[in-house]
DNA sequence: GGAGGCCTGACAATTTGCTGACAGGTCTGC
DNA sequence: GCAGACCTGTCAGCAAATTGTCAGGCCTCC
């Protein structure tokens, strides 16, 4: 893994003006050199403290204002604040995993770009990844040159849809019958009352919410929540969505919204 | 490298239905179903023929519109013509190589998202991919479900300036008579009002209405729906027309929709 | 070390579907 | 046109499969 790659390189990958001979102060550099794109903001999610100074120091180097997050959480809170133009996401985190992460930014309908960058290799996961919602993903050890080139091919990919409309960013509520669900703060009222949900029980929530009207499998919602497929030889599911609906409906032994089809699964109703 | 992938992981990757059951109806039901993703076009510009065939195959059955081209130049006219929404780009072609039709395409302003797919690793090849306005760069040998799951990232990231609304899954509802009949919720409705029917009633009903106007026997029904290939020794699926009659049939005495055909089998007529 | 979350495995409660027989229709050969 | 053979419609009960539920134990996080 080559974190040590010359400065001049890493500007050449972003197109700016590489002339070899600054070893001024780069970062001041790069910001007052006016790059014709305005200076984009990369979130680094990562707890290997020497990885993430690698990458901030890299990515600030090639032009870029750069966040780093240490664990899901406040990862997930920088996020939402700076609202970034890319996410750069470890699997390994300590607490809230990254998939985890990456499920919460887009149950959210954050549409930011997540490049996940991890150890874990196996094309389970990466597909995993993908389905989540991540937009790329990069096995470590990696190449520093090619990363930022990834990035740099993300984010001018998604540049266009960032600048013109200002977010207003309103909050993602839904609602049925007498339940509200804030889905940025991930949290549940019934009759205007504060419900608690357990994290598993909120992910199965959203995952049958986002697929309201629909019948889904245990199967998928296993994948969708757990993040794994398999054949479902536990009660795991049945067991999450007893509890949902001893939570949510009005009546848990004749549910109004989280239904049972016969041999097939779950279907939400709003 | 493992281009030989059961269908079922290939589907799964593009987010279709999923069902644990191997050999149910459903899966058999994701082949014929519309899926509401309309489907999306994608070139592949790629001279190896068993490669092409290989992607040509994995993409149709993902459920994508698929194109090939052997060489770079029809490469370019294709992409010209078809107005792809994503290009699986090989490197090494002969005469016009991939980077020129790389190159060639952004010159043209052609936005449409590129994949490229070669044997050459380098991290310098890979930065110059990107730097010509590549999206992603997979290298050879590569994992097909890793290859869909990019593809399927790369469009899911586009499409929506490709296509304004973003409609929120239409149900795909059928019709007869007086019956409506959903089938993402599997549901059943005569003049409005809510049928129950069994899951075999539900499956039964749907693999006739998927042979809508042709004569199915009992045979084919029984694999259809219940996964096996039998001689038909009881009375298993007269049973449950029956049941269906009863429940959807304005006079089950007189059908009108679902007709026996006499020492063939059944018919369903709209 | 405690608490909460989560999974497992067993048991109970339902629901579904198959079987096998009988009744009623339809067809074929005469 | 008739009789017998054959095919389909129907029914109800039992067996099997599926889901609801719960408590115990493991694990992680605080």
């Amino acid at each position: 893994m080559s974190i040590l790659v010359r400065d001049a390189d890493i500007r050449r990958v972003r197109g700016l003006s590489c002339d070899d001979s600054s070893f001024a102060p780069q970062v001041a550099d790069t910001r007052s050199v006016p790059t014709p794109q305005h200076s984009s903001t990369v979130l680094v999610v990562e707890d290997n403290p020497d990885l993430a100074y690698g990458l901030r120091n890299s990515l600030e180097i090639a032009g870029y204002t750069v966040a780093v997050a240490g664990d899901g959480v406040s990862g997930v809170e920088q996020a939402r604040e700076l609202d970034p133009d890319l996410v750069v996401l470890d699997l390994m985190l300590p607490g809230m995993d990254g998939y985890r992460v990456l499920r919460t930014l887009r149950d959210e309908g954050r549409a930011v770009p997540v490049l996940i960058l991890t150890a874990r290799g196996e094309e389970a996961d990466k597909v995993l990844g993908f389905r989540l919602g991540a937009d790329d993903y990069v096995t470590k050890p990696f190449g520093v040159l090619e990363l930022l080139a990834r990035i740099e091919a993300l984010i001018r990919r998604t540049r266009h849809w960032r600048t013109p409309t200002a977010a207003p960013a309103a909050p993602v509520i839904e609602r049925f019958g007498e339940v509200e669900v804030d889905v940025s703060a991930r949290t549940v009222r019934r009759q205007g009352e504060r419900i608690e949900l357990t994290p598993k029980e909120f992910d199965l929530l959203i995952a049958l919410l986002r697929r309201q009207g629909r019948v889904t499998s245990r199967n998928e919602l296993l994948r969708a929540v757990w993040g794994y497929s398999a054949s479902v030889v536990s009660r795991t599911v049945d067991t999450h969505v007893a509890e949902l609906r001893r939570k949510l409906e009005p009546d848990a032994t004749a549910p109004r919204h989280i239904l049972t089809v016969w041999k097939v699964g779950y279907k939400f109703q709003p």
